[in-house]
DNA sequence: CTTACATCCTGATTGC
DNA sequence: TGCAATCAGGATGTAA
């Protein structure tokens, strides 16, 4: 499941391998994602070249020549792998390959979804600015937008479960399931507590640990649970430091006490009763 | 304003 | 072994 470390990864190798490339062609194999790819879009995008490659929260912004942007998001099972010939390993095409660019030194970006809840669109310069997608997410956790005065002001009389908090992308933009299950365990904050009854001090771990957790994961190029690839087709690392997500009923790395999975917002989350309070 | 929940989708896992 | 049911979850839209 994609999360700010995992389109992090994936812009700092796309940075590498498709910047200043043009987009010689748009195949657009299957328009039906979560929602559909535009008609036009093929057309807004061919033929311009690749500019620079940003991140807002899990977008993916490709800005293009003549001010167009493309907007990528990878839902839940999307990926965006960069192919520069098709090999037995990697063919051609494979099994829900739903849109490729055609970059000018032959080699392909290819959007791959299985779920299709991923998001391809464009925008020009001004409609960019009003896009609905980025105008409500909060700010982002590795600037200095969120600190402990912010959290603190936005928990303040809320019930809402801290997890819950940390995963709503108009407080806290990139933050997901797996990365605010990492967080709380480092902050020695269980999941369930309503937000609007924690210390200040509590708040102030939270803060502390979310660019430690987040930087360690894009140091590992992200964490591969079931599916997630980089552009290169490699699994993140991030997994095997994982210490609760997916880890119930296994030690905890600090205690020895077994990982418990409690449902919180209809979301699996993970936690050790003993080292969170 | 805040919170709750259904919806989209298919591969992987679980249950019988 | 095989098939059906269940689960997973980011963002969105609607309802309470």
């Amino acid at each position: 499941m994609p999360e700010l470390p995992e389109v992090e990864s994936l812009r700092r190798i796309l940075a590498r391998s498709a910047d200043r490339r043009t987009i010689t062609e748009v195949r657009v194999v299957e328009p039906r994602l979560r929602r559909p790819v535009a008609h036009d879009l093929a057309d807004r995008v061919a033929g311009r070249r690749i500019e620079s490659i940003g991140r807002r929260a899990k977008y993916l912004m490709l800005a293009l020549s003549g001010g167009n942007t493309l907007l990528v998001h990878l839902g839940m099972s999307g990926s965006l792998t960069h192919r520069r010939v098709a090999t037995d390993d990697a063919p051609f095409m494979t099994r829900h390959d739903h849109l490729e660019l055609i970059l000018d030194d032959q080699s392909r970006l290819v959007f791959n979804d299985p779920r299709r809840f991923g998001l391809m669109k464009v925008f020009d310069a001004d409609g960019l600015k009003t896009a609905p997608e980025l105008a409500g997410l909060g700010p982002e956790p590795l600037d200095g937008g969120f600190n402990a005065d912010y959290l603190a002001q936005v928990c303040r009389g809320r019930k809402a479960a801290i997890k819950n908090v940390l995963m709503d992308q108009g407080i806290v933009a990139g933050i997901g399931n797996i990365y605010a299950s990492e967080i709380l365990f480092r902050a020695g904050v269980r999941p369930t507590r309503r937000a609007g009854r924690l210390k200040r001090a509590e708040i102030d771990l939270i803060i502390r640990f979310t660019p430690i957790i987040l930087n360690a994961a894009i140091a590992s190029r992200g964490t591969t649970f079931r599916s997630y690839r980089d552009s290169r087709g490699q699994p993140g690392r991030f997994k095997e430091r994982l210490m609760v997500y997916g880890r119930e009923g296994e030690p905890c790395r600090t205690c020895g006490e077994p990982i418990r999975n409690v449902v919180v917002g209809q979301r699996a989350s993970f936690y050790c009763p003993r080292c969170q309070h």
